[in-house]
DNA sequence: GATATAATTGCACACGTGTGCAATTCCCCA
DNA sequence: TGGGGAATTGCACACGTGTGCAATTATATC
């Protein structure tokens, strides 16, 4: 069915290897031959067999990518990022979801391990115990990408964005528009993120000569729902915020949603600023202020150093490297920054979303 | 480095053959050698090549998925169920995305074939004239999901929603609500999801005994800014619908958004139903009522499609299959259906959404 | 014209795995 | 004790590709 190196060969009169030449350029052939063999290749729909070549080559020119899930609209921005610029370096992407399942992940690293990819990049916010056995034994560099593994093992590199820069510059932003009382509507317990942004919120107050009041953090979940279930908890304060930070986007907008229906009006009332900037907060109304983090770059950054690291001697790998980026402030309605609706919000950066 | 069969057997004082045996778990092994080999491979953490297997077996257990974008939240919900699907079965997923750029499309064809897929799924709107000839080439069947090739090559096999049932149940459900002069804000021109979902329309209209004005039927674009251009056309006509039914929930999204802004009350002024039931659609406010495409189920059949074409015969590959599967009408506030806000609707479904 | 040199090509092996067939070993029964 | 059959194992080849080395051919130099 399909044709193979030996097929051309065979119809050309030379032998395999002429043939093998010929394709990757090499001076050792004679400009005729190569030619004739480079167009007979064409004429007969030659593909090369990518699991042969690496085979022998040692490098299957393939990434392995897991998520928790895809569907999450953060992870698919930074999805997006890796295999454009994998594919950009000449490299796919195997993808795997592990559905925070421990059992299923470590099915999912065996896997990847089975179809020898020549790194792996992790974006999933947990990174389990027995997880990280598996990745060692996979032979491959890993990159985590905003995730920290538990016990370091020989080595781990990660990408990050600077959480406790990015809370403090959100908070910063509200402080300057007047406000003193500014809550922190936490995410889930024990979770690193939520305690570096909880840093960066102290920072900002004390630089501002505000402060700390403790009643004014308030734990939730990470999800809407947690958003949801605090602001009845920071209104019922005998002295109320007039604004809060929130761990993340999906947090903040649970607050809106909460904040619509008791009646308090956003920002008058109070000023909402999150985390993140996924798709939604410029979508719902008012629209989120955020603090953007640069996806697309930390998927960018991420394939490089993997690349990098797959390509570098076994000695350089006890080296551990983390590159921290920063993230932008959004302004938008939700803080009484906006002038008006930002036109087409987001809109612009999804140009296929047509059904 | 890694450990291959061979160093197995050699430990084993056998030969590779018996090795391949034993971990294939092949009567032709003694009982006993058997489990010395296994538990032998076992320590010395053995990783079975799949490069080398799919050499021989001529199968890689692997699927190819092309995308436009995986930002786009519907494709990312079909995909998650495509990846998840594909892992029950045994088989990974090399994602790639086109950007529906032609050269890029043509590139990742040429590249999936190379890495040898035995199946390749397609979730992009477009599939491209070039794209179709690479396709053929292609020795692995494709299944295109909710989009339909324009020139039908050898063999075409896809699963769709029925654009005109939905439609016309999206219809039905706003003329029930009392409703007798209903808009259709398009979608693209020439788009023939956007064709048969006029046609829904137009047959709920014909059911009902409403005699269709093409004036009611305003050009869109599929995205948000095709929403907010239809607003003052149909509130501006002499004879203002009181409902409108939107090719996708993004142009319903961009209606809301501009009936805020100009001071038309949702639902009471204007009821509003889209199509796709993307995340953003229980989030808006009013959140937006929607038939809700069964995009898990769609990425499953297409997986087990592809999956059952693979092992198929090739004279089977002639045979057209569609399979076409109905929406769901869900109900929420921009109708006038749900009484309360609907309680965190959509996340449920995503439970690892937390950063 | 002979020889040295360069250019071109083929042979053979390697990568890691699966499998048909022959070879060996073992056991059972006459 | 010999023979026949079953059980077990190894040999050798295959999959498709890359590459060191030897062999062949063409070209240049004396």
């Amino acid at each position: 069915m399909t044709v193979s190196i030996k097929d051309i060969a065979k119809t050309a009169g030379v032998s395999h290897s002429t043939v093998s030449r010929a394709l990757s350029d090499s001076p050792l052939v004679s400009p005729e031959t190569k030619a004739r063999i480079q167009r007979l290749a064409r004429e007969m729909g030659y593909s090369p067999d990518a699991q042969a070549r690496s085979l022998v080559m040692g490098r299957t020119h393939t990434i392995g990518v897991v998520v928790t899930t895809i569907i999450d609209p953060f992870i698919a921005e930074i999805v997006q990022a890796v295999e454009s610029t994998a594919h950009d370096h000449g490299y796919s992407v195997i993808l795997a979801s592990s559905g925070a399942e421990p059992e299923r992940e470590i099915a999912t690293v065996e896997m990847l391990r089975s179809k020898r990819v020549d790194a792996l990049i992790v974006a999933s916010s947990r990174v389990g115990a027995l997880y990280q056995a598996h990745l060692d034994r996979l032979g491959a560099p890993v990159v985590l990408i905003n995730s920290r593994s538990e016990q370091s093992g020989g080595y781990t590199f990660s990408v990050q964005v600077d959480n406790q820069h990015g809370a403090c510059f959100a908070t910063e932003h509200l402080i300057r528009r007047g406000h003193r009382r500014i809550a922190y509507i936490a995410g889930a317990a024990n979770h690193s993120d939520d305690r570096e942004r909880l840093a960066g919120y102290r920072r900002a107050l004390e630089e501002a000569c505000i402060t700390f009041d403790s009643d004014l953090v308030v734990r939730g979940t990470g999800r809407a729902d947690g958003g949801e279930a605090a602001l009845p908890e920071i209104m019922g304060l005998s002295d109320r915020p007039t604004a809060a930070f929130c761990y993340n986007d999906m947090t903040g907008i649970g607050l809106l949603r909460a904040a619509r229906s008791a009646g308090v009006r956003v920002p008058d009332d109070l000023a909402v600023v999150g985390f993140d900037d996924v798709p939604f907060a410029a979508y719902v109304s008012p629209s989120l202020t955020t603090i953007a983090q640069p996806k697309a770059e930390m998927g960018m950054r991420a394939v490089e150093m993997a690349l990098a690291l797959a390509g570098a001697e076994a000695s350089d790998l006890s080296v551990t490297t983390n590159v921290v980026l920063k993230g932008t402030l959004v302004v938008r309605e939700s803080s009484g920054g906006g002038a008006a609706l930002e036109p087409h919000a987001g809109l612009a950066l999804n140009p296929g979303m047509v059904h």
